[in-house]
Order: C-alpha cells, then sequence, then structure tokens
DNA sequence: ATGCAAATGTACTGGCTAGTTAAAAGACTT
DNA sequence: AAGTCTTTTAACTAGCCAGTACATTTGCAT
C-alpha cells in the first residue's frame, strides 16, 4: 500500500521522478495479477494499464515476465514471513505456543490469498522459481526453527511425545491452513459454502488446532 | 491407456476411421497437456503433436480450447470418482472403515497427480469450469453420502461422537491428501524431499489417519 | 456404383502480446 | 549551464497460436 521510501511530495512542486515508488507499484500491481491470471495467464499490458506507470518500465526494471515474476514471489514470501516473525511464542507454555501458532496460520493463510495463490501457481510450475531463489529457502527454515524449539520445550515438560518432526508438523499445520484457502473455489462449488461462514470457519479453525494438539500430545 | 470401445482391428485390412477412439486419445493426452502447464499455458499444438490425430480434428470434436479443457476435467473427476466407488467399506466397524477411507484417499490422489493438478488449475480459475458442469457435482455428493453413513454407524456404536458435519470431515481428510500431492514441489523445494521417500509417506499416511480417527473419536 | 454425411488432411490467417527502438526529459555533478 | 547518467514516453515489430477455409477421403445405405 504505501512505499518505504523517502517522502514522495510529486503533488505540487520540482519532483517527479521517483524510481523506488514506480518499481514498488509495478511489484505490488503485478502481485494481484499474477496471483489473478498465473504466470501464462497474466498480460504484461494488463500490470502496465493498473499501474501509474508504462509497461516500457517493467521492462526497464525487471527485465522479462519471468524476472518479474521472480520477484513478485520473492516479495510475497517475505513479507508473509515478517508477518509470521512479529508472533512471539517463547514465554508460553509449549502446549498454548503451538495453539497459538496453528490459530494464527490458519488466519494469517486465510488473510493472504494472493500469496496461497502464487503458491499454487508456483507449485503448477514444479517449483521452478523458487527453486532459483535462496532467499526464499532461507527465510523458511526459520519457520522450522521456531517449531523445533517448541518441540523441545514440549519434550521437555512432558507435554509432547518424543521424537517429534518438525517438519511434518509443519507438514500438518501448512495443509490444513493452506487447503482452506486454495481449494476454497472447488469445494464450495461442490459441497456449497456452509463450511466457509465466519462462524463455521472460526469452529473450523479451532478445531484443526486440537488436531494438531492431539497429534503431539503424549499418549498413555 | 486402452479405449473401452469396440474392437478396433484397425492393423491391417479395410478399417480407417475410428471416432470414438480418435476422441478418447485427444482426451487422454489433453489431460496429460493441460495438467502440465494449465489452461492458458497448453498449447493446441502440443496436444495435437502427441495424439495419434490431428489439430483440426480436435476443433471438430470439442469446439473450442475452453471445450476440450471442461471436457477434460469432467472426464478427470468422473474417472477418480469411479476408482472410489470401488471401496466398499459398508461390511466394517464404523472406526476401521474411517480409517481405511483415509489411507485409500491418502494412496488415491498420491497415484492421480494429474487429477491433483487439475483441480489446483481449477481453483486458480475460480472453478469457473466446474460451476459449470452438474455432471461433476452430482457425483461428488455420493462421497459426502458415503461419509455420512459412516458417521451415522459410528454414533450409534457410540464409538464417534456426536453432531459430525460430513462436510467437514470430508474437508479434513481433503486437506490433508490433497496438499501432500499439490504442494509437494514447493515443500519440497523449501524443506528437503524427506518427507517424500516411501517410508516416510507411510508413516504420513497412518499419522494423518490416526489424526482423523481422533478428531471424531468420542471424548470423556 | 452412387449419393451423402461423417471424418480427416493441408494450408492458411488475423489478432494478440512479449519485448524493442529511438529519443527526450529530469536530476545530479562540476 | 554544460555534461552526463538515469528515468520516462510513445510508437513499433516479430512471431506465436487459437481458430478456419477448403478440399478430400471414408463408410454406409440404397
Amino acid at each position: 500500500m504505501d512505499n518505504p521510501l523517502p517522502e514522495n511530495e510529486n503533488a505540487k512542486g520540482g519532483w517527479k521522478q521517483d524510481p523506488a515508488g514506480v518499481q514498488a507499484n509495478i511489484l505490488e500491481i503485478a502481485t494481484m495479477v499474477f496471483a489473478e491470471h498465473g504466470l501464462s495467464g497474466t498480460r504484461i499490458d494488463e500490470i502496465a494499464a493498473r499501474t501509474r506507470t508504462s509497461k516500457r518500465m517493467i521492462y526497464y526494471y525487471f527485465g522479462d515476465k519471468e524476472g518479474l515474476y521472480a520477484r513478485v514471489l520473492e516479495a510475497a514470501y517475505a513479507k508473509v514471513r515478517e508477518g509470521e516473525a512479529s508472533l512471539d511464542l517463547d514465554g508460553l507454555p509449549p502446549t498454548e505456543a503451538l495453539s497459538r501458532l496453528v490459530t494464527f496460520t490458519f488466519d494469517h493463510h486465510r488473510a493472504h490469498p494472493d500469496f496461497i495463490r502464487l503458491v499454487m501457481i508456483e507449485n503448477v510450475h514444479q517449483a521452478d522459481y523458487l527453486q532459483k531463489s535462496d532467499v526464499i529457502r532461507r527465510v523458511n527454515t526459520a519457520a522450522i526453527d521456531r517449531l523445533a524449539a517448541i518441540i523441545r520445550r514440549g519434550e521437555e515438560t512432558g507435554d509432547f511425545c518424543h521424537g517429534l518432526d518438525p517438519v511434518a508438523l509443519h507438514w500438518k499445520i501448512s495443509a490444513l491452513s493452506f487447503f482452506n484457502v486454495s481449494n476454497r473455489p472447488t469445494f464450495s462449488a461442490l459441497f456449497g459454502t456452509t463450511l466457509f461462514s465466519e462462524t463455521a470457519q472460526r469452529r473450523l479453525r479451532d478445531d484443526v488446532a486440537a488436531m494438531v494438539l492431539a497429534s503431539v500430545r503424549k499418549t498413555p
């Protein structure tokens, strides 16, 4: 929405050029358009039309369509993981921490459908562009580290069973949170929209948290 | 693979035309290509090149690209649900029946990645083409009916808690089985392929079944 | 065989769209 | 106030690709 830049008061007086602002604007619009139509479905002309600048500028700053797509993907991952990092769970008892993490993830995915769609699209492309970006890989291991910390604490307190795999746990949380957004169109086309009302979603979310919790809890 | 048609012995003698066979061949190839590249990413010329017939025939039988895509989607749903229908769970006790259903679904999704990819693609398109097909909707309610039957039996035996929603339960089973295939590219790009080895997948599958079972089981 | 409709082959086109060319205008340096 | 690098505009092009025109062949009915 707002760009993290020196004030651009191009309302009246002298200023007119604003490279960083233009780039940010392109990236923002491109994110929306790629998320809407996919890589091959997107027309650069549509992006250009919706930016405050021109097609020429897109090529000037981003090289080509794939370059722009790659940058969009990176920016999207960065933004989302940044949001997740704001969550501080270290103070909480492990059960509570995990429960919070799950509900947060569920809500967070729901709040960022464009990100989900980009990931879907990237999966259709066999993660070709993701693999090329080491930036993204680095950011994501942080998520696993956070989970591993919670698991360790849970083992120590005796709340969790031993030998839990943080990656597998992350997989479960992701699956239940991701599918909810990614497959909403087909799912509601087939089975109605009841499950996607606010109240049903809250119940579902709590249910999901309970499922994940049950899967790590020490059994008698 | 094989076409469900009157024997076409076009090896030697008189015969040459084989409309149904040609259509089936087009549909089979188109399924693969659409699953690989998506709707807008697919080139009709590529489909044509990989069929035993020509581009002209595609338009002759399917009208246009979207028509072909719609038919591919319908055929894919029909084939998959048909496979599911082969599973007979009525004889089993409800807990066992549900457990089998989950492991079956998990394996079944894994065995049909092209179908999964088509559904992903359809979700990117907001289920536009799915909504137009009432064939597909009808086939899918059967899945819910089967689940509802299991739930009812489980409530009667006292194994399951009351008030379970079959649609929500189907959502959970689908989420855990679907994500495993749909997001495998990005997930393994980010976290490695360990989770997708045969042994890890078996463990994951059993874990998933246990999770679902735990979520329906009557609690003290 | 002969008429007829269904099926198929060949060659084409027109519009769309990623990417470019050329040049001008802004801003910073001296 | 000139020189120079960066940013921006506007018009252009080349090739790809969905879809078609037209001709031809095949199978069947009579």
